[in-house]
DNA sequence: CGAAAATTTGACATGACTCAACTGGAGTGG
DNA sequence: CCACTCCAGTTGAGTCATGTCAAATTTTCG
């Protein structure tokens, strides 16, 4: 089986074919188009989301009407609003794929079943929302540490297949610069 | 048995007498003064900390040489540099006590032990990395919605017990902000 | 090819910082 | 228990990084 989900978690830990299949079995695919969709903000029954295939944000609209980009996903990494997912409660972020995506999803009701099927995935999660944890830490380390202009730069120069993938209002949306200081430290720079 | 740590992994999962010591023994106490270092940026063999009585700070050193802090932690929270933790890697952060504080603490390589030994624990540690992951979706989602000055009164608002035992210095580091500023904009409140 | 979306450009505005000096209160030791 | 020190907090003047707004230009894609 070369099912992206299953050949992830078995960077973890080992499965049998049957357990792969029957594991398999608790999620669905869901393909979306650019710009599309995938979650709304106030969706009751919250999913979470494994990138199989393209890239996608999860965003929240400022209190300025503008949509803020709080983490983007590619192939291999699971998102979703992850507090609500927990609680069970209506979801406080959209996620809107940036370009053709393939998603495996899961609702909070089989993801449960699933864990207590399969005891042993709470090591997979455990893990993965313990990176997840870290990777925030960091992005808020950076948030402090770094000016608006350096933080542009250190994003594009440590994450370059973003900057191929992405589009340039989106990496100011994620790193809360605007469009247009963007565009003036780019042509600094270059110049 | 009254000890915290063990309530509140009691609170996931149900634990017999027999677990519940065998689990304590893989953990040591220690009991710092205010003020006192926890842990130090380059420690190799990072903890993870319980914190079972007192208040705790994680934060770092900026580029500009202030402290720059990213996390508080009282009663009944896990701190550590997460993903230096899971990577074996020295710390990227220094813990501090802001009062006496006592903490419980587990090495990585115990950690692992216990939970190959207590696969059951695996659910315990997953659900608190997800709501760690969780909370620190949400401090990003402030940092971006709110004004320095809004954030401030937002999180005396939503955190009193904070401000009670947290010096102002200490709220404008984790909030990123100058004292100074802080200073200001409680005068201009306030009149 | 044409329309919509993304990026660029430039003038102007301001939130928040820097630096330096001052104030007040909490410890500490003699 | 006084005197002194030190640290947290305040105040104010000056500055700059970054934002706002509006318009021009370029790119994308149906």
């Amino acid at each position: 089986m070369e099912n992206a989900l299953i050949s992830h978690i078995r960077n973890y830990l080992s499965l049998s074919v049957i357990e792969s299949k029957e594991i398999w079995s608790f999620f669905r695919e869901s393909t979306y188009s650019k710009k599309e969709i995938v979650m709304e903000m106030g969706d009751k029954d919250i999913k979470n989301y494994f990138i199989a295939k393209g890239c996608v944000h999860l965003y929240f609209i400022a209190e300025n009407g503008r949509k803020q980009t709080v983490q983007f996903a590619i192939e291999n990494w699971w998102i979703t609003d992850t507090l609500a997912f927990l609680k069970c409660v209506p979801s406080n972020f959209y996620i809107q794929a940036i370009e053709k995506t393939v998603v495996y999803h899961i609702t909070k009701r089989k993801y449960d079943e699933l864990l207590s099927k399969y005891p042993k995935l709470e090591k997979y999660f455990r893990i993965i929302n313990q990176i997840a944890h870290g990777a925030s830490l960091l992005r808020i380390r950076y948030t402090f540490d770094l000016s608006k202009e350096e933080s542009y730069f250190n994003f594009v120069q440590q994450y370059p297949e973003f900057e191929q993938r992405v589009p340039q209002y989106l990496i100011a949306s994620y790193l809360g610069l605007t469009p247009e200081y963007v565009s003036e430290i780019r042509t600094k720079r270059f110049s």
